[in-house]
DNA sequence: CTGTATCCATGGCGATACTG
DNA sequence: CAGTATCGCCATGGATACAG
């Protein structure tokens, strides 16, 4: 007995979609995630055994196709996975607004640069290089220090140091950085609060609230 | 380990709903049900322990608030929990449009009763008593029979002879009147190929279509 | 790079009965 | 009416290692 046996369009709909991580994996695919590698990045905690079961499981639910591009695994959605869409969007929107508290287990530095990188405003960077350097305070040292490289209209991000000048600096706590992707706390509040601090030229240090993107949902109006 | 470790406010969301049968349990509350067995009413497949645990976590998410009114327990959304009503539209909208095919482990005349008793257009009813009998074909006897009352603006359900004068009847198979209520096909059309017929007075046969509701997603377009 | 194969523990959840 | 109590299965999914 898997399903729920009701005729109600929204039963039907939870009985694809109401396992663990699979939405998830849904909204990595609307992110633009299309290999097995990269949806992984984005769902670092999930097995990927599990993650391999729920791609299966959506393609018979016809809410991903799987196809070969160059030799390479592809998945992307179909109409029917795209039109997912507007429930992951009600669900971060019912999130950020209802489930405001970011506890410690749910910080990860990996996790944070990779959605900063997805999110990057590229044609608010100046045109030419520009590397960010991120320092990310009681983050344990191998993860704790990040560039962000833009160059030709694209965005990248390194562990490790990729050697180039570093325009300029973003200093702050993982929770904190955090807490502005979400939109949860605003550049100028973290700024005047001391509890971010960017360095470099003061042009740099001006723009660079406006190159770090944000979540989709900082935007959304939180209750009073 | 019971969240996903991810700061993603819809992952946040997940972590409240991807549970089996919690947002089932909300849909039933968005729908008015506040009482335990109305509830359980709606829920039929689900058992009183887990209903039980559910209302109870939906609580501590602050999704649903429990209070006693004239001695009896009432359940009911908080601001948090009503918001929830988008996600559930959105989730009852794809699966209208996309999980299109009602296999016959969904069909429960029970349930098809219920809901529509719940969605009667009451203004549209004569005023007056008025009682339309269901017989449904193929359907064990204790629930093939049905008698849909309604008056002093207010809807009911029997599956035994209320014994009051029956103003007309709707015939048809359980697939048919399920697939009629939630918009998967016309009035007219079952009229027309005779999967559901409906006898009476001309004018009574004429009105019942217009006197039995649908589901909310039954003008949901479908795709093409 | 893209997955599979195994293994195991956990606990979710279904079924049923029962109670204030 | 509004839940508890119990029980036991089996499937879920986490961890890890490995393979084409």
């Amino acid at each position: 007995m898997t399903g729920y046996g009701q005729f109600c369009p929204m039963s039907k709909a939870m009985e694809v979609l109401d396992e663990r991580w699979t939405l998830l994996v849904v909204r990595e695919l609307l992110l633009g995630s299309c290999h097995f590698n990269d949806l992984r990045r984005g769902l670092p905690k999930m097995s990927p055994a599990l993650l391999s079961k729920r791609l299966k499981s959506l393609s018979r639910a016809g809410v991903v196709v799987r196809t070969e591009v160059d030799g390479r695994s592809t998945y992307s959605l179909t109409p029917c996975g795209q039109e997912l869409g507007e429930v992951v969007d009600a669900l971060g929107r019912w999130g950020i607004r209802w489930l405001g508290e970011v506890v410690d287990a749910d910080l990860d530095p990996h996790l944070l640069m990779w959605d900063v990188r997805r999110t990057v405003p590229i044609h608010e960077w100046p045109v030419g290089r520009t590397t960010v350097e991120f320092r990310l305070d009681g983050v344990a040292a191998t993860a704790s220090r990040w560039w962000l490289v833009v160059a030709d209209g694209h965005a990248d991000v390194c562990d490790v140091d990729p050697g180039h000048e570093v325009t300029g600096t973003v200093q702050t706590s993982l929770s904190t950085l955090t807490r502005i992707w979400r939109g949860d706390v605003g550049w100028a509040t973290a700024l005047r609060d001391g509890s971010v601090a960017v360095s470099g030229p003061v042009d740099v240090r001006a723009a660079i609230p406006g190159w770090i993107g944000q979540g989709a949902k900082a935007a959304v109006p939180r209750p009073a």
